[in-house]
DNA sequence: GCCAACGTTGGC
DNA sequence: GCCAACGTTGGC
């Protein structure tokens, strides 16, 4: 089974990319993901071994700052019935989850952002969920193609 | 902080 | 099961 590539995004006020990498085992579980189509994903097809790159919006410049590994696939998400958690949600439950999570690690960081502006200027790139109008998944798979060309603007200045 | 573009909710 | 109202996302 190849392995299958992700586009996750985080806002760096909220949790970083550097905030990953300064976890325990530099690994953290996705938890508070509350998009059905984000949670199939990483119920149904995110693996261990899958790439991701790393995406920091909300922020300026927004942009990929790096790749991450799913080493965790989906679990329950516990702050889902947590009622102290910003993620709470009263229709979920220990025996009823309704949200899932999976674990991810730091894996490395790009020498330099590769900025939004920069692959939507990329017609490479034009397919890229990403940088389509009005795109608000926050977890989306990125084509093996997609990720190598990003990997390697990443090592251009 | 504004606001357009989304996804979700719930009355009917 | 339609769709208006509402809440959220995220670039700018």
């Amino acid at each position: 089974m190849p392995r299958k590539y992700w586009l996750m995004k985080t806002e760096p006020d909220v949790f970083s990319f550097d905030d990953l990498k300064d976890r325990p085992h530099q690994t953290e579980p996705w938890d508070g993901i509350r998009n059905y189509q984000a949670r199939n994903y990483m119920r149904d097809e995110m693996k261990i071994g899958d790439r991701i790159l790393f995406y920091h919006s909300r922020c300026d410049p927004p942009g990929i700052v790096g790749v991450a590994e799913v080493v965790g696939e989906a679990v329950p998400d516990p702050s889902a019935w947590d009622p102290k958690s910003n993620y709470y949600d009263e229709k979920a439950s220990p025996e009823n989850p309704r949200w899932c999570m999976v674990s991810v690690r730091y894996f490395e960081t790009f020498p330099r952002l590769v900025s939004l502006e920069e692959l939507k200027a990329d017609p490479k790139l034009s397919e890229m969920r990403v940088v389509q109008r009005g795109n608000r998944l926050s977890i989306m798979p990125v084509t093996k193609e997609e990720f190598d060309y990003v990997i390697k603007m990443s090592r251009k200045s």
